[in-house]
DNA sequence: TTATTTAATCGTATATTTACGATATACATT
DNA sequence: AATGTATATCGTAAATATACGATTAAATAA
């Protein structure tokens, strides 16, 4: 979003907006998914794992790391990541909570 | 996403992804809130309580429309929306759910 | 009928996202 | 030292998203 706007929402919409825009796209869920289930914190299995090129694979683990959700950490000639749970839960909680209470207001629709 | 790879996510993935997205931008945010708050299904309204030009709502609204999270009504010469509660509910499932299994995952990092 | 109001759509500019191949870098192996 | 491997980054193309003003369409009000 062009920053200007930044100021006109709510930061924790902007919270939400951010983190739900992490989880958009099916690759980069995948790639949490992976991450959260492999004991060792996986690093070019993950291209393996996608039907994607190493760069745009890389691009996505960037896209996540910028947010906070993964960490990384260089392991010899490779990277190794993980998820950063501590970070995964606050968002996790931040949109929840919003959906929840989202569905308190839940009434009859008038349309 | 492009479409030849929409068929190289599992479908579940690309359903939250698509939720993911629709709420991944704070003026979407709020037109939720507000039509689920508001008693009367808003038109314009929204217009007024947003810091984007009418054009743009409207485009936003078509956005959550698309994918079926609001409902539209033509009431005389304006708009009445609402939200759809069952496939809010739906897809708030999905995305819940996917957290939480997320969340079963988590142990000590290893980086 | 004509004017007004409301909201969708069109045209368009700009920014961002997504994807790839090529290259650079950093470490390991030989 | 030279080679190989893993991965980040660069450059770039194409698609999508975001925003706006102008226009259109549809209904009401004058």
């Amino acid at each position: 979003m062009a920053l200007a706007r930044k100021n006109d929402f709510p930061n924790k919409n902007l919270k939400i907006a951010e983190f739900s825009k992490a989880i958009s796209h099916p690759a980069r869920i995948a790639i949490l998914e992976t991450l959260a289930k492999k004991r060792e914190c996986i690093c070019g299995d993950l291209v393996l794992d996608l039907p994607l090129a190493q760069s745009t694979v890389s691009q996505h683990l960037k896209a996540l790391k910028e947010i906070g959700l993964i960490k990384g950490e260089v392991d010899g000639p490779r990277s190794k990541y993980c998820v950063d749970w501590k970070v995964f839960e606050k968002y996790q909680k931040l949109a929840s909570r919003w959906t929840e209470k989202m569905l308190e207001y839940r009434q009859d629709n008038c349309c």
